[in-house]
DNA sequence: TAAACATATGAACAATTGCTCATATGTTTA
DNA sequence: TAAACATATGAGCAATTGTTCATATGTTTA
């Protein structure tokens, strides 16, 4: 009882232990604010769904909106929290901008919970 | 133009193969749902946290609210999405509840979003 | 240069979310 | 059985989020 004052159930023995455990292996805040962020990206089933496009094909905005039966404005928004998270790359062609997949996180991530899903 | 009335950019002559090839890859409704669901249990570093703490072990809810510095309740509601959506499981041992991880891809789904957060 | 096309963006609004507070439920012990 | 302890849960509130609408920015073409 020398560093913690408070105690709750009777597992105490192992209290500073698991106390120092978890402060040794715990990342910094902004390290699990990051972590945070990023599943929130994926957490949303519009942006799913364009990463699945974007899986087949590199695709240009009007072409995603058209796919999902979606408005132009929606999707560029998507498209922009995708991109501030570096899930997908944007290179403009003329009038139109196509966008896909900046790397193969992407692909394990989606993968891995749909194995979760599927057990 | 059979299928479709409408075109947007220039881009039309593989208009159809896009609409097919998306409505084949991509999966239904209810298990997009389902994915963006079980990532939004990601999305909140509070969360992220319990799942720090269970990979270094089985610990009881007021072990994790001391832990985390947050009050019981709070942990206990969200052990609760985390329970319903299969991450961990828990298991009651006298007045006190152990909470533990699920199964392994909890541990790659967050490793592969620090990979992606560290490149 | 003006019009048309493709994309981006800010404001606004409804819907969702995480926490707190109060209290209920479940278990042990005096 | 009553009190104490550990956990679960419903209601309420502030904060966040995804879409729409209007409009701005960027590019091509007549």
């Amino acid at each position: 009882m020398a560093i913690n004052e408070v105690e709750c159930c009777e597992t105490y023995q192992t209290h500073e232990e698991l106390l120092a455990l978890v402060n040794a292996k715990m990342p910094d805040e902004d390290k699990l604010y990051d972590l945070a962020e990023l599943f929130k990206v994926f957490g949303d089933s519009t942006r799913i769904r364009i990463l699945y496009v974007l899986f087949e094909a590199e695709v240009c905005v009007c072409d995603l909106a058209e796919a999902l039966h979606m408005t132009q404005s929606a999707i560029s928004h998507q498209l922009k929290i995708l991109k501030q998270s570096r899930l997908v790359k944007s290179r403009r062609e003329g009038k139109s901008v196509f966008y896909s997949l900046a790397d193969g996180h992407v692909r394990t991530i989606i993968a891995q919970g749909r194995e979760h899903l599927d057990e």
